[in-house]
DNA sequence: CGCCTTTTTGAGCGTATTCAACATACGTGG
DNA sequence: CCACGTATGTTGAATACGCTCAAAAAGGCG
């Protein structure tokens, strides 16, 4: 079982003040004072691909900003299985329940490598009335990409919410892109595994994506686009 | 076509301070010299079922709490279709981006009878850091209905989506609950308007619920939930 | 190299879709 | 009040799609 403990692969401290993502994150209204008077650690944190973060029903001590790579928010279903209901990706925040609920509301598992940063609940709280209009803008991000989810890759058949997939994990200017786990993208489409994989397969047969390594693919945008809204 | 412009079919002034639901609402930490200080009108508006509130990318003027029924929020799709992609009940709020985006990102319908409160921007940006808490709490209810529409009513076979729905609608404390049309039922569960029709129908003759009158339905909330995480 | 996990492929089955016809309800005007 | 038209709901038959179960192939990693 990969997806057990927080086991930081690498830690350090972080000037956020020189954060190169600044302008994306919760801290981008804050003064060199509001700074200072911060003396709590801020963790700057890797994660291998499927790392969890931290689990549903766990007490809620921090939240996580993503500076790079990308993690899911699942939830268990009555009969034990799960289901990837929302993506975090760059800029977004994972655990934003930690402002409002004292327990995590879902299990954050990094998809890809990722790379996040640990704002503990009690600087949130402390820097509170300076961040409200950053955590406004969060918690709407969060709604919107929960939105994306449900239109884009729960929406029409395997082959669309597939093709989305691939258009969604990187801008088109981006050459390549890396996909994850079958298993994870079958709970994230609300498809099996199997069907996941044969929709990969007929796509690399017939070219629309092109995998240059393992799990990383060049895409064929405008096939993809086809595909996407017409099937 | 039923869903044009908001054509209020009653309106009146309200006394928020006296609000039956006040607890619910985002008013609620506000004190009686708050409320002095606010002098726009708060219309209290009665919503026929198929009246939209607002549309997608229409200029955000306000927002509206709902105090009794339920709205949907739609989306469009690129094949013209649309998707429900969540639900807005009692104490919840429509329209919530009009605090942080110039435009609304849904259109919003009333699937039921409904009773809604309009709130113009200007009013809550006035109220805005008294108001804080109960934004971000809003927020928060929002991504949760939007997770549990993802887990709840796009999850599992037809069955099960709609055993689910059946439950959502009404604790099962309450005797009956009301339905909407089937083309609603579909695209809520990303399903078809036959497929969804079918299933009701099965439901009925199996009788794990009765019609008691047109759209109205008295549920075996037992039978229900067995199917919902069986099937 | 062998073991384990993940991915891939196949065959048969079941469910949901499609397309079409029909039924029912509702509102309007004759 | 009934006849008609439209919108909505219901049902059927054929098809397609995704699922299940099973087995084989392809990576990691000791």
């Amino acid at each position: 079982m990969r997806e057990t403990e927080i086991q930081a692969a690498w830690y350090g401290l972080e000037t956020c003040e020189k954060c190169a993502i600044r302008h994306l994150v919760l801290f981008a209204d804050l003064t060199s004072d509001d700074f200072n008077s911060v003396h709590l650690p801020i963790e700057d944190i890797w994660l291998p691909p499927g790392t969890a973060l931290y689990q549903q029903e766990q007490p809620a001590s921090a939240l996580f900003t993503v500076r790079e790579g990308l993690i899911k928010l699942e939830q268990y279903l009555a009969d034990g299985g799960y289901r990837i209901v929302s993506l975090v990706g760059q800029g977004d925040v994972a655990g934003l329940e930690a402002t409002v609920s004292p327990h995590y509301e879902h299990t954050a598992v990094a998809l890809l490598p990722t790379k996040v940063c640990r704002l503990p609940r009690d600087v949130v709280a402390k820097l509170s009335p300076k961040l409200n209009r950053q955590l406004m803008e969060k918690w709407h991000a969060m709604v919107q990409r929960s939105h994306q989810c449900m239109r884009e890759l729960s929406t029409g058949s395997a082959r669309q919410r597939m093709a989305r997939l691939f258009l969604l994990l990187a801008p088109s200017s981006v050459e390549h892109c890396r996909l994850f786990g079958r298993d994870d993208v079958g709970a994230l489409l609300g498809i099996t595994t199997e069907t996941a994989c044969r929709v990969v397969s007929d796509f690399k047969k017939r070219r629309v994506i092109v995998e240059v390594a393992s799990n990383i693919f060049r895409r064929d945008a405008q096939a993809l686009e086809l595909i996407s809204d017409g099937d």
